[in-house]
This record gives structure tokens, C-alpha cells and sequence, in this order.
DNA sequence: CTTTAGCACTCTAAGTTAAAGAGTGCTAAG
DNA sequence: CTTAGCACTCTTTAACTTAGAGTGCTAAAG
């Protein structure tokens, strides 16, 4: 794509990346020459700089400020010259003991552990799409009569998920029609995802049903409404007051903004669904986001899996200036972390 | 308490309250003067006005400025003064179209709608604490073996919650052994709320029934886990962006500090609980708040029941310079619609 | 005794100007 | 190709000025 640069200009630009991610001022020649090993002048790096600008990898703010880095810069430094932080200990060890942390039967509290950990260790926001319900493989179906007027189904996948739902039952069902029903409806669905059973599927066994039982509408819709219901999935938040540390938000609308967008979870879903990428970390910076809201933020996602089977998301949104290297680091550790002891339970 | 004002200064209170409550400006003199309903000249308002902030109802930010209500001012408006506000007709349709929306089974789903309401409607950060497990009733307890070495457990309550959990059962048990076991707990527990059943008495069932059978022991860890578990509740939150728009939080740092307290979820409980009283609203300005972080602020509650118990609080959270009468109106609409709404189901 | 007009006074908010500082681009010399 | 030197640009900060709002006080009027 765009053709790579000369050593000297990796450097340089290196430089005036890491800088600016630090210290979130734009970044002068003098700097630069302080900082680069082989000793030049800060007039020729300010050659070098000029020429970087032309390339579209770096910008004046204005005419007399230093340079920061373009999202094409940040771009540039994220494939070619960063090189992995090796996390302090402390980190590593704030991940294992959070996350692996024994008995968490509950996958929902590994979850928001995780979001705590992403976003205090990157000090970002974190967003974690919970365990994805629809990619998870129907595993039991119960029904439990609660009395005469109530029922309470329950569906466990393989994932280890339990949803359930009180139904209204109003005829009265028998146990052994119940127990018919639901070891056919076991049958019929065990091991398929829960985004397998559509609606077509569903409709087919409620005439299959139909030839034998002649009550169980109920039953039937209940178990529609619960899947439908389930499709929507919680997105856990986490940090998101980090984003007011950061410079780029000093200003209250564009908190404002954001916030405006944190509230909106339906959204969140849909941004980092549509960023979860079968294998490891995707990294999406500025325009590089589909979703107009955040085209000024960077957004890395990562996914997780049970059982080689990926059922989330988690995410770190902060703005384009933003500790690649760390970051990335944090979530590859909290990734296999999550995999290890979601696969264990 | 303090001792009532003449008419003539509880006038010109009122007008600076509601002044100050729309424009967010200090009040001067004249503006108050072209408020009051019998003519009198803006230097007979000073006069009263430098009364009534020897008195300390009102200050000046400086010498030279308008005054605004200290909270001895707001309370005395509060207590005395403030006439309910007519909520307009479509306020009213939101409240009674939003919640008592037909065919709403999950509670949760009620308390999140009622947040979006709440906030809406006041302009506001409300926060609605869930329904408290722990003030319901035990109804129902059920055991539903799930394979060989897992089951899983229901409990029931007369509110209508269901609380599920994956347990371990080292030891393979019969169904009638549980079936016994079940039916036992239930007799003993049954009507008791959740509150009730301590360890001690989970301590006296296990003795008495280890009389009977001895392979019941991860039975009880799951009962006592799970009860342990669900006392901790869930508070949400809805609108924090709006604290944004109330001038007094131009300062980023105080944004800073509220969104940090929203972020902590306990703190947030225990604010809500310890002003959860009884019957109807509850209105606490400033200092009167117990809790640090919020002694600027003032927190209206209300509490909402099931059937004539209650178990959950609403609160509106929101500088000391908020809309009371408007506030208090929205909440008293929206806990009896809860109320109605909760209680039909 | 209460009310009001008048006025000097105080304080803030907003705008203007000036100075300092950082960093650049260009030129010319090494 | 590199670098020292320098004029130039632009921002940031502080100091100063001005306009305006509102007060408190005094003295006169009701």
C-alpha cells in the first residue's frame, strides 16, 4: 500500500509517536533530536519532519507548533514499529489473580471483573460483550410447573447458560404431557446453536407437535419469546471516567458525546460485533471505524472463546492517541486468560 | 424550627428560588421587583433581601451579584412554599404509557424503563435500586438435576423473582432423595423472607436434617452460597449525561468526582438504602445528605412496593438548584404507576 | 415608621494589548 | 548531505481597561 520509509524516517516518526502518546503535545524537532540515538541536528530532522508531513504521516496543529502524528502515522506505527511492552509484574499479576481467580462459577462476574481490569490497566474505557447467547448450542430444555396458572422454562446451553422465563400456562398441562414435549423439543434441538433454531424451525416442530398434542401453543410461544428475548446481550462498561484524563477531553461537549454514546447499549453491541474478528486483535483507528460517532477514537477489539468456540467480544475506546503497544499487550494477556478459565469450568 | 417568615419575605424567597431554579443566574433586586405581584420598588426588595441573608436564607457570591438560596432557602421552599406542579399531559402519558406497558413480566425490564422515564422527564441522573431480593419472601425452592454431577437450583420468591445457580453434587443423589430433601426446605422455609434466613438457621436445618441423610452437605453450600450471593442488588442508572447540562457542573473535575461515584455501585446502594424510607418522598438537600460525596447535591427518593411491601427506592440526583416541584411530581406519578404496575402481576 | 429615589461603590466578565516562548522554514556555509 | 543561524509565525499568558450589573446607604417623601 504505501510505500515503506527509509530507516531514518521510521525512527523519527517513531519518535514523534511515542512522544506524543506521552505527553500529548505535539512534538518539536529539538525533542525528536534528543531523542534519536544516532546524534542529527534538529534542522535535519526538521527536513525529515517536513517531508514526513508531506507524506501524510504527520500534521502541524500550526504553523509554529510541533507535529503530531496523523492517523496514517498512528497507523504506520502500529504495523511496522511498535514493539510489544513488556507489561510490569504487577499488571501480569492484577490479570491472573482477577480473572482466574478460583471459584467465579459466574460467567458474568469474570465479565465484569474483566472490564475493571481492561480499564484500569489501560486506563481507557473498556466495553466487554458479554457471553454471546445466539452463538452458544442448545444443550436442555425444562419446564417446571410453578402452579396450576404458571410454568418456569428453563434452557441451558453448552456454554453453561441458564435462561429462564415464567410463562403462563392456560390450560393445564399434565406432567407426562409436559415431559413428552419437552424430551421431543430436547431432541429436536440438542446441539444446535441458538441462532440455528429460527423461527422456520421453530414453526416446523409446532406442526410436527400439533399432529400429537393439541395444548402445547403455550408452551410453543414461550419458547419462541424466550429466544427472541435473549438475542439482546449486555455490553458491561467499564472506566468510563477515564476518558476525562485525557486531554483530547477537555472539552464538555465532546464528554458529553461520548457519554451520550455509552448509554446507548444497543449501539455499543452493534460496534463491537461488528469488529469481533474470528482471531486476535483488530485495531481500528479513527476513520478507520465504521461507526460515525467514534471515527475520532481508536477502538482494539479482541474476542474470547469457550471451547474454541468464540462467544464475545471485549474492546478498549479511547482516543487516537492511545498506548498501542500497552494496550494491545493487556488485552492479549486478558484474552488467553478469559480462554483459559472460561474452557475450565 | 426556624421561625416563619411574614408574607412579604416569603414572597420574594419564593420568586428568588424559582429564579434561580430557571435561569441559574443570581437574582437581583429588580428582577425580583418585576416578579412580585404587588408593586414594590427594587430598593424595598434589597431591603428585605439583606434580611432574609442575615437570616440565611439567601447569599450573595459576591458583593456586587444577585443572591442565590443557601439550603436553609431551598428547604423553606421546599417545606413551605412550593406549589405542585401540574405535570403537562404528555409528561403524564410517558410516565403511564412507559411503564405500565401491557405485558412487561420481567421486573427488570420495568425498573430499567423506569430509570429512562425518570430521567427524562426530570432532567436528571436518576438511579432506581432493583427490586431487593433480600426483602421477599421465600416461595418456592427446586432442585433440577442437570447431569450426573451438576444441578440446577431455583429458588422463588413471592415477588416474583427467580434466582437460578449451577451446583456441584459430588455425591450422585436420587431423585428421591432430593425430592425429600426439597420438599423438606420448603415446609421450614416457606413465607419466610430471604432476610430471614440467616445462618443460623440455615445451621439448624442442616442438623436436623443430617439426623435423616448424611449426603446432603453440597445441598446446603448451595443453598447458603446462593443466598449469600443475591444479597447484593443491582442499581441503575439512567441519564447521567444530563448532570452536563446543569451549569454547575461546567467544572470537569466535578463531573469527574459524580461519574466516579456512578461507577460505584455499592455506594450508590447504600445511599439509596439509608433513605429509603417507608412512606412516600423523601427530599434531601445538600448537607442534609449523609454521605460526602453527594453534600452538594440534593437527593430526592422515593420508594416503590409489591403488594403493600417495599422493595425497591428510586432516587433523582441533581444539584442542590433543581426543579423540586416538577421533580417531586414526576416521582410521585411514576411510584404509583410502579406501584399499580407491580403489584397486577 | 415604611417606602423610594439617587448615587457612589464594588466586583465580574469581556475585550485589548503586550510580551514571552516555542518551533518552524529558509539560507548559506561546512 | 548536514548544520548553524536567523527572521518569522503563531499561541499562550498576563496585565490592563472598560462596561455592566447590582448593591448598600442616605436622605427625602408618604
Amino acid at each position: 500500500m504505501s510505500a515503506s520509509l527509509n530507516e531514518r524516517k521510521e525512527h523519527i516518526l517513531g519518535a514523534v509517536v511515542v512522544n506524543y502518546i506521552k505527553t500529548a503535545e505535539p512534538v518539536g524537532s529539538r525533542t525528536v533530536a534528543r531523542f534519536y540515538p544516532g546524534g542529527l541536528s534538529s534542522a535535519t530532522i526538521r527536513n525529515e519532519m517536513a517531508d514526513l508531513e508531506d507524506m501524510g504521516y504527520l500534521v502541524q496543529p500550526h504553523t509554529s507548533a510541533g507535529r503530531i502524528p496523523t492517523q496514517k502515522g498512528y497507523r504506520y506505527y502500529v504495523d511496522h514499529l511498535m514493539d510489544m511492552n513488556i507489561l510490569s509484574q504487577d499488571v501480569e499479576e492484577t490479570i491472573s489473580s482477577s480473572i482466574s481467580a478460583g471459584k467465579m462459577r459466574e460467567i458474568e462476574q469474570i465479565i465484569i471483573n474483566s472490564t475493571r481490569v481492561l480499564s484500569s490497566a489501560t486506563n481507557q474505557t473498556s466495553l466487554i460483550m458479554g457471553p454471546q447467547f445466539k452463538k452458544s448450542a442448545f444443550h436442555q430444555l425444562r419446564i417446571l410447573p410453578l402452579d396450576e396458572k404458571r410454568g418456569l422454562v428453563v434452557l441451558i446451553t453448552d456454554t453453561g447458560f441458564i435462561k429462564n422465563k415464567v410463562i403462563d400456562l392456560h390450560h393445564q398441562l399434565s406432567h407426562s404431557e409436559l415431559q413428552q414435549v419437552v424430551s421431543y423439543l430436547n431432541h429436536k434441538l440438542y446441539g444446535l446453536t441458538i441462532d440455528q433454531v429460527t423461527t422456520s424451525l421453530i414453526n416446523e416442530l409446532k406442526r410436527d407437535l400439533f399432529k400429537r398434542l393439541e395444548i402445547l401453543e403455550q408452551a410453543f410461544i414461550l419458547l419462541e419469546e424466550s429466544l427472541k428475548e435473549e438475542r439482546q446481550i449486555r455490553v458491561f462498561l467499564g472506566g468510563t471516567t477515564n476518558i476525562l484524563n485525557q486531554p483530547e477531553f477537555k472539552d464538555v461537549d465532546k464528554i458529553r458525546r461520548m457519554l451520550k454514546l455509552f448509554e446507548q447499549e444497543p449501539l455499543l453491541f452493534k460496534i463491537l460485533e461488528d469488529n469481533s474478528s474470528e482471531d486476535s486483535i483488530v485495531v481500528r483507528i479513527g476513520s478507520e471505524n465504521e461507526f460515525e460517532d467514534i471515527k475520532e477514537c481508536t477502538l482494539i477489539t479482541g474476542t474470547y472463546r469457550i471451547h474454541d468456540k468464540t462467544i464475545g467480544t471485549l474492546g478498549v475506546l479511547g482516543p487516537t492517541r492511545m498506548d498501542y503497544s500497552r494496550v494491545i499487550s493487556v488485552m492479549q494477556r486478558l484474552v488467553n486468560h478469559l480462554n483459559q478459565s472460561l474452557s475450565s469450568s
